[in-house]
DNA sequence: GTCAGTGCAAACGGTTTGCATGTTT
DNA sequence: AAACATGCAAACCGTTTGCACTGAC
């Protein structure tokens, strides 16, 4: 409600400080991410935006998540081959997906802190958090 | 040479062992995945099958993969959207890839130990360290 | 001889792109 | 008016599948 709407438009405002144009599609894209609870594909966002505005594509809605993804304001993550799923950048998690159920969980960001660095000293490389997620077995999935 | 054959032919038994039947396309795909001494895509598989017996189609090589997957020989990971990538099983390892250059590392199974852990008692999540490649940057691709 | 394995070609799902049109600035 | 954003449809890439045929057992 009223957070989501100041949400909204801060989103806008940092299209709009970019050059970006504010069109009604971008609008109905922003509204669905600031809205979610969870993490949504491209289809559900496309799904839940067709809901206000029926017209609108499914290129466009993938052209508009890019978009946010270049300028910092989503995050999107890979479960193995599955499509990828997008949500409001902001707080810092990382992912993990169940590979029976495809329940996805977020972890806090620290806990990856120490296979952060570990990976930092012995191969110079620097992890990127949010971009793919780890997989194995939920709770309820196994045995 | 002597050392790639006999594990050839360890694969071959283990399918043997479990009611598989032993075929040409699938010697040179077990071959292949042998002689490589790093992970390879399946159309990589597929080109370097080929180059032995031309008719392989690579729909074949998927099916052989699949099979050896679900029987433990071979492990397959995915890195972001890109194309998984597959390789022998029997070293323990995770692996990391660079969203730039594309690079895949292997990283030793113990670097995922404690994160593994503290998934198991914050979500009981258990973890499967091959399945998926986490991504950052590697060390040239920095900056 | 039987059945699993194969080749081919077509289908698939997620995503990207070319182009003509529409809309924001 | 100019530049950018959109819709549509087609292309794309990796992967899977249906089917008739072949070849291992």
């Amino acid at each position: 409600m009223g957070l989501e709407i100041t949400r909204t438009e801060e989103v806008l405002a940092t299209l709009r400080e970019h050059a970006k144009r504010i069109t009604a599609p971008k609008r109905a894209v922003v509204e669905v991410l600031v809205s979610a609870d969870d993490h949504l594909t491209a289809d559900e966002v496309t799904q839940r935006v067709q809901q206000l505005r029926p017209d609108v594509s499914p290129s466009t809605v993938y052209r508009i998540l890019e978009e946010l993804d270049d300028l910092a304001l989503v995050v999107h993550s890979h479960a193995g081959q599955a499509a990828a799923v997008y949500h409001l950048a902001g707080r810092s998690h990382g992912h993990v997906t169940c590979e029976n159920c495809h329940v996805t969980f977020e972890v806090s960001s620290d806990v990856f802190d120490r296979l952060s660095r570990e990976l930092k000293s012995t191969l110079g490389f620097v992890l990127d958090r949010h971009h793919v997620a780890l997989s194995g077995l939920c709770a309820h999935c196994q045995g």
